[in-house]
DNA sequence: AACAAGTCTGAAACTTGTTCTAGATTACCG
DNA sequence: CGGTAATCTAGAACAAGTTTCAGACTTGTT
């Protein structure tokens, strides 16, 4: 309960933020917590409301106001590790030589951040995937942070293309179903990780002066 | 991928099919048509399990002996309208000139159907992508029809290799994310056309041998 | 300092998925 | 047929997400 100062200063990017004291913010960022701890515990059905108001100090009706259903406090939860990962993943950009290697490089990585935390992962994904309209924006703020991560593994020069942003689309896409086949035992890793090398490869479609990428 | 899915052997696609009497199919077939009602109606939240068993003239206790969960008896329910749209699509093939358009075109029409009936799609799809382990022997078969269907669309000679393989299950991904983000409103119908068009680029590259352009 | 508006709490109530139970029906076997 | 096991029905009961409400507490204003 230690206050750490996590600067963190991300401006939520909602068109009417409503200014939040600091009482408030750190009630939020409790709520965060407990729910992103429940999940790591059990899972998505681990994340049970009543547990998460408790563990954060707060009574279930301002739980609810600050996050108004279990899949807004888990779509928000992922939106904050995911912020976690950018900056982490930032400090040690890809090896990799080419934009497609780069960019499974770093999926690589993240899953294999998820992997340790299976559980959570499973809170985060399912109730992404599950998410309805009413979680449309936040849903989107979560995309566009992948995307931006995506982008980023890729190194671009200038701005990306149209092709290039239909293969990133395409690579969340797999991403995302990849990551639901394997939560739920269908998949293994090794086939996670072969999909995403396999999605990869469209990169390479979409480069701008793409003259002869396999040698005749 | 674990090794408990069998294939039966029995070549129907119920592992371990108990012999139902002639009545408990009917049943069965009522309890599916009332979830494809309902969810018709109105998506994933509409099919209300005490709804469906009074549809269904069954009792509610007797509805879960069928389907031990609504996800469960919704993820029976996408094989059956898979099973219609398979034979559907198998009348008319898909008359694109290389495998990659014959599949795009083959789930280009797959959903323009799912577009006549978005709320059932709704219902489906939001089921198959938060079914967890309990549910995955259904969702896998899910998934083999999924993947029989664009492995026919592929008009392929022989058997498919793995590269092949792989191009198809992320091509399954894409298909099942995409349509998320079309169902909660996060994606046009053209943007998902562009991304079912862009993954199935991929197949052009796993191409056996260059068989497309010159054959001997 | 006092007031008004907004926020938080604690607890109960409501909804819908799921489980359980006791008795009625049905299917199967000799 | 008669009997027995399995299945089905009706309904209560339970679990967890969500809503609601009265009263206590904060915050901002004058």
């Amino acid at each position: 309960m230690t206050a750490d100062a996590k600067a963190a200063g991300a401006g939520t990017a909602h068109p009417a933020a409503p200014p939040l004291t600091e009482r408030q913010e750190a009630r939020r960022r409790r709520i965060l917590h407990a729910s992103a701890q429940l999940a790591s515990r059990g899972g998505f059905d681990a994340v049970q409301m009543r547990e998460v108001a408790e563990a954060a100090g707060v009574a279930l009706g301002t739980l609810y106001r600050y996050f108004p259903s279990k899949v807004h406090l888990l779509v928000a939860t992922m939106q904050d590790q995911l912020q976690h990962m950018h900056t982490t993943l930032r400090k040690r950009p890809p090896a990799g030589e080419t934009p497609a290697e780069r960019v499974a490089e770093t999926l690589m990585r993240a899953f294999r951040a998820l992997q340790r935390e299976p559980h959570l992962a499973d809170a985060m994904v399912r109730a992404l995937t599950f998410a309805d309209r009413s979680v449309s924006p936040e849903v989107d703020t979560v995309s566009r942070l992948t995307t931006a991560i995506i982008l980023d593994a890729m190194g671009l020069d200038g701005r990306p293309t149209a092709a290039q942003l239909s293969a990133v689309r395409v690579i969340e896409h797999t991403w995302h179903s990849a990551l639901i086949t394997w939560l739920s035992g269908r998949a293994s890793i090794a086939q996670v990780k072969i999909d995403i090398e396999t999605v990869c490869r469209l990169i390479d479609l979409t480069a701008p002066e793409r003259a002869g990428q396999d040698t005749p």
